[in-house]
RNA sequence: GGGAGCUUAGCUCAGCUGGUUCAGAGCGUCUGCCUUACAAGCAGAGGGUCGGGGGUUCGAAUCCCUCAGCUCCCACCA
């Protein structure tokens, strides 16, 4: 890349991460060195990459590559989730755009079609995110499906099974008609709908009367076996022991009587469904009433009843309105909103279902889980989380673990042909139990039919950080031994409960351990109107044309500058665009500091010693900032301090200092301290910016071959001089009012401008140095006659002087000190006031107390100059 | 219905155990500059009664109470 003006990323960034993929940097195995790991959230097989992923991946990134540089034995696990649900849906959509139907293919037919799919389209997004510069570890990439994950996940299985933590048994579950499985309770996203409350009409078995029941759901008519009402209801109270008749259906069903019915809503009496809505169900257990499955797996009518045969069951809410109107049983309908469940997968409607599930006992497993959060072990970023992770985990339900598809770790139950059923890791294994089970030695595999339910994903991916290392299989491994616990996992509150409290759980139980010392929780990213961003809205920007457009370095870095842990994230292309800028800038400062010219002749101006010095004072007090900020896990803030080192400590105000006139050499020393510095600066900044940084890294001093700045030592903070930084800060306050007033009173630039200075205890001897660069400086004890038709301005207590001829409007500058004079009075007479009070001297911390002295002290001297430079322009007047 | 959190400049947010700077940053805005590193830049400026009210304290953006608004999570009101 030439070295012009405007700085290119797309020209550089793909070479450098060939660069580190042929030497093997982003490689670990285990040595002796401290390990630092963190295993991916595997993405979904079917994933692209979207902005919630640059963030996560970022942030990772970050963390990986600033180990690895504070010389940690680095490792970032990436791998990809088999998604169960999300990819079978896919597939089957695939198949049917090409007029293959799921159900008239083999399950071995379906997983074919399913791993081709796999193999062709799946894990696009780790290759996108090498576009990202992610430093993973790619020879270790996993998928949650590789035979040795499967073999630890099916271990699990039944290692839990022969504890009794996993159970099967009917239960109501969350049911998807679409994909025909049963879901876990987190899978259900519960939405607000805009529906109608039916008031139907169920006649008095041998009266004339109705008792009027309010239901969302009329169509579950047809599963009706009892009417409910509250033994409080006095309207009811005549019902005892009564039957109604089911609208329709002319099904008599009895009355019974809860106290669980609200008899302020609706009319009081409520239809008990026991197949259908969990309550209902709970009810039909408690007086022992009918259960009547309406529904086929897929939502429409069964045959139980007879009527609407077939139909599905959004269709059958209208057509039963109507008839029920027709035969007047539909007293009226109401607006009404109300809340649904939806398949977080497929957002089909949920139907509560009654049926045959696996599960996973919970409570107990939870409890090391609980207590490594509350206590700390496990830190939650920010912690914020902690009390909805308590919540969760002190009122933990059992899991349901089974699901009605074929893509997944088929459950290792198989059935006997005499009933019952054995639980082992393989076929042969189940043979030999089933074989003691029975004492029938005759059995054979055929006679084996293995439960055709797949486990959710979340089974595998519970594992994740364990079996990665095959930490399941092997407990004692040499490489789990060393990577686990993990350090850091970054990851979107979301899948707190899915995922993350899982993992905890799972730690506990098959390494004794955490799988992890901290969790980053990221947040959302949302467009700049603070809506999610989402297919649907159409409002997110493809990662890749980002990375495209503003180089990887700029969206890493303006992601990464206003994204606290668990703050979401307003996302604008400016924000890109300012990390594009920074990469322009460190690119602009690398030209200047490439066109100079050494020169060993040449001894070290002033100026030039005090710079340094000074930037070396800044630099270290940054590092030591930046190291607080990592250690509190305050990205962005270090970002930010290190973006403003660089550009306006280092750029403004030190390159400025030491820059030699045009085509000017400069001095060795300071030179060699300047590549230094930059060299520091880039190195600090690789982990947020990695390609920038390797580039100017190679062109900055010579490398052999594999000095990459990513295997490099970050420097580290050193004691800096306090004073200097303090001195110097006068020094920039003095360099800025000139310029003001150069600006103020149209000063042209390349005039050096004329300084006075009336030294006093806070002017310090290496002022002038600096100063020089800026003004022509002298002393106003030898020339005071210029002073009086000057602008002044006073730093700390120190009164300077800017000789303007005779264009100086003395009432204007009067008027502007007067102020000033007023102002610092006011200030001083407060601050008096503060040290009058007895009981502020004596309840405020000693500290506190000089402070206030000192500020007192400041003030006084301060307002003596302003008088000084009042009477002087008095006189002129 | 329960729980958690948020409310500081036009926007996005810092402000970590109450105490230096009449409240900070970045972006944006305004003004002047194409000054031989950088107009993706430089220099300068404006902008806030820290959501309202009350309390504790010598001292509150910071702690407590209360009201209002927003967000998220959990929960079986048909």
């Amino acid at each position: 890349m030439e070295t012009t003006a405007k700085y290119t990323p797309s020209e550089i960034e793909p070479k450098w991460y060939e660069y580190w993929i042929d030497r093997g940097f982003f490689r670990s195995e285990p040595d002796r060195r401290e390990p630092y790991t963190i295993v991916i959230p595997p993405p979904n097989v079917t994933g692209v990459l979207h902005m919630g992923h640059m963030l996560n991946n970022t942030i990772q990134d970050v963390l990986v590559r600033r180990a690895r540089m504070k010389g940690k034995n680095a490792c970032w696990v990436p791998g990809i989730d088999h998604a169960s649900i999300s990819t079978e849906t896919k597939v089957v959509q695939k198949l049917k755009s090409e007029g293959i139907e799921k159900n008239d293919l083999t399950r071995e037919e379906f997983l074919r079609y399913a791993w081709d799919w796999k193999e062709k389209y799946g894990g696009i997004i780790l290759k996108q995110l090498r576009k990202l510069g992610a430093s993973c570890d790619w020879d270790r990439t996993k998928f949650t499906m590789d035979p040795d994950m499967t073999e630890g996940v099916i271990r699990v299985f039944v290692d839990l099974h022969d504890k009794g933590k996993i159970y099967r048994g009917v239960r109501m579950v969350n049911w998807d008609p679409s994909s025909q499985t049963a879901l876990s309770d987190e899978e259900v996203i519960y939405r607000e709908v805009q529906s109608k409350l039916y008031y139907l009409r169920y006649k008095i078995e041998g009266e004339d009367g109705y008792v009027i029941v309010a239901t969302t759901r009329p169509e579950t008519i047809l599963g009706d076996t009892a009417l409910c009402v509250n033994p409080n209801d006095p309207r009811y109270a005549g019902l005892k022991g009564k039957k109604v008749i089911v609208p329709l259906v002319n099904r008599s069903i009895p009355v019974i009587m809860d106290d669980y019915v609200d008899i302020e809503f609706g009319t009081g009496a409520l239809k008990v469904t026991p197949a259908h809505d969990v309550n209902d169900y709970m009810l039909g257990e408690k007086y022992n009433l009918e259960t009547i499955d309406i529904f086929n797996d897929d939502g429409t009518i069964n045959g139980k009843v007879g009527l609407y045969v077939g139909m599905d069951r959004f269709d059958v809410r209208k057509r039963i309105e109507t008839d029920l109107r027709d035969a007047g049983l539909l007293e009226k309908t109401e607006d009404y909103t109300n809340k649904v469940g939806f398949s977080e997968r497929t957002n089909a409607v949920i139907e509560p279902k009654l049926s045959m599930q696996w599960f996973v006992r919970m409570k107990e497993l939870a409890q090391p889980a609980l207590k490594a959060v509350m206590e700390d072990d496990i830190r939650l970023l920010p912690a914020k989380f902690k009390s909805t992770y308590r919540y969760w985990m002190e009122n933990v339900k059992d899991w349901c673990i089974s699901r009605q598809l074929w893509w997944g770790q088929q459950i290792p139950a198989y059935y006997l042909p005499q009933g019952g059923y054995v639980v082992a890791e393989t076929p042969e294994q189940a043979l030999e139990l089933a074989r003691q089970k029975t004492g029938d030695e005759k059995l054979t595999l055929s006679d084996l039919r293995q439960d055709p339910d797949v486990l959710d994903t979340w089974f595998s991916s519970w594992l994740w950080p364990l079996s990665v290392f095959d930490g399941i299989r092997n407990p004692e491994n040499p490489e789990v031994k060393y990577y686990y616990p993990t350090n850091d996992l970054v990851t979107a509150p979301d899948i707190l409960f899915f995922w993350v409290a899982r993992m905890i759980v799972s730690g506990y139980e098959y390494a004794g351990e955490k799988p992890f010392k901290n969790v980053y929780l990221t947040g959302t990213v949302r467009d700049a109107l603070h809506r999610k961003m989402s297919k649907s809205l159409g409002n997110s920007p493809d990662p890749l044309d980002l990375i495209a457009q503003y180089g990887a370095d700029g969206v890493r870095m303006g992601m990464l500058l206003c994204s606290a842990a668990g703050n979401d994230l307003m996302y604008e292309d400016s924000l890109c665009e300012q990390g594009r800028n920074f990469g322009n800038k460190i690119w602009n400062a690398f030209r200047l500091v490439q066109s100079w010219t050494p020169d060993d002749a040449l001894a070290q101006l002033e100026t030039n010693r005090i710079s340094v010095a000074w930037f070396e004072a800044v630099l270290n007090r940054t590092l030591e900032e930046v190291e607080a900020d990592f250690d509190a896990y305050r990205l962005s803030e270090a970002l930010m301090k290190l973006y403003k080192l660089f550009w306006d400590e280092f750029s403004g105000w030190y390159l400025e200092l030491v820059k030699p006139g045009y085509r000017q050499p400069i001095d060795r020393t300071t030179y060699e301290a300047t590549l230094g510095y930059f060299e520091k600066l880039l190195q600090l900044l690789h982990p947020f910016m990695p390609f920038v940084t390797e580039e100017i890294w190679h062109r900055i001093a010579a490398r052999k071959d594999g000095e990459s700045i990513m295997v490099s030592r970050m420097p580290e903070a050193k004691p800096y001089d306090a004073k200097l930084l303090e001195e110097f800060a006068l020094v920039k306050e003095t360099i800025s009012a000139i310029r003001s007033i150069r600006k103020d009173k149209n000063i042209p630039n390349r005039e050096t401008a004329e300084l006075l200075v009336r030294p006093d205890e806070n002017y310090h001897p290496y002022y002038n140095p600096v100063l020089v660069k800026m003004a022509n400086l002298s002393d106003i004890r030898t020339v005071e006659a210029k002073a009086e038709n000057a602008a002044s301005f006073i730093v700390k207590s120190t009164e300077y002087f800017v000789p303007l001829g005779d264009g100086i409007d003395v009432e204007a500058e009067l008027a502007k000190l007067t102020a000033d004079l007023k102002y610092q009075e006011g200030f001083l007479a407060s601050v008096m006031k503060k040290l009058g009070n007895e009981r502020f001297v004596q309840n405020a911390p000693a500290a506190v107390v000089e402070n206030e002295q000192a500020k007192k002290n400041d003030s006084e001297t301060k307002i003596k100059a302003l008088r000084e430079q009042i009477a002087l322009l008095e006189k002129r007047k």
